[in-house]
DNA sequence: TAAAAACTTGACAAAGAAGTCAGGTTATGT
DNA sequence: ACATAACCTGACTTCTTTGTCAAGTTTTTA
């Protein structure tokens, strides 16, 4: 259970991106600096965050790239995604070598409720805008528990 | 945001154990031809259990492996940290390639809060017994949110 | 006490992820 | 219109993680 690197260095950019004023592109050449990574690694961060629709791009002489929509609507659960994020359920079991037996979809498998771990992960990500990661770090840990707390109430 | 295959294949070898009556150990070729998988790795991966003191081996020719708690004593963190698990907010820093100024040390760095994500993400994980993987899956996302609302409680 | 079954552990090879390179295409400003 | 700054994207190299190998050591049973 780890934060890729690419995740770490993706979301780095977004959250430059988060701080440009809208409307205001911000040029790779700059994030590159900001973040000391190469021009060439952070091309291709944006170009997955892109692809994704999490960001725009400003082509031309004073160009660079956007947020596709203001921070508090861009949630980290979609910028782990894009950046490579969770696995799916099937991808699981394609890659499993294992025997059939215990393959995640059949009733016996001990690990699905590992995977219910996972996908529960995945939604508390689904809940955090951006904009609360640039706010004050300690709201962020009890935001997550308000979050759960919500959950438990529409069970 | 993964989970490792050894993570993944680690969780199944001590589910094995757990569903072992008490006391009488699982060989390791037992456990590799239950989870198809190699002999050589199955001793790899309780080898790391073992080192965290998650397992116990008995030597000898009726030998084996068995957890060295109950199912009911051993959580999901544990097992997780024994076999790779979260990097330590140290080990974050060392690695870091950036500039020193967006160190996660430092009071301005955007990342922080992903950190306290991370940190709150193990917390839970922390919450659940290897029993409760156990029971009616159905259970463990609910009881996940019954402890996120206990933790909210406390603060 | 000897053989067999089992664990122990470091070193290594194969597979996969991370990051770089290179050669595009597109838009802007003069 | 042309030079420039910027984005676009597949192919490639490098590095880390996975998983295997091999050569032990320990314990039990006959």
């Amino acid at each position: 259970m780890r934060i890729t690197a690419q995740e770490e260095y993706g979301l780095r950019c977004v959250l430059q991106l988060a701080l440009q004023p809208e409307g205001s592109p911000l040029s790779v050449r700059e994030i590159a600096r900001r973040e000391a990574l190469s021009v060439a690694y952070v091309e291709k961060l944006l170009y997955l965050l892109s692809r994704a629709g999490l960001t725009r791009s400003v082509r031309g002489i004073n160009g660079g790239y956007c947020l596709a929509r203001p921070p508090e609507e861009i949630y980290l659960g979609e910028v782990v995604r894009a950046l490579g994020g969770f696995a799916s359920d099937a991808e699981i079991c394609n890659q499993f070598t294992g025997n059939v037996e215990s393959c995640v979809h059949m009733q016996n498998c001990g690990l699905r409720p590992l995977w219910r771990v996972a996908f529960y992960i995945q939604s508390l990500l689904d809940q955090v805008p951006l904009s609360e990661l640039l706010e004050d770090e300690e709201d962020v840990e009890h935001s997550l528990m308000k979050k759960s707390r919500a959950q438990l109430e529409l069970v």
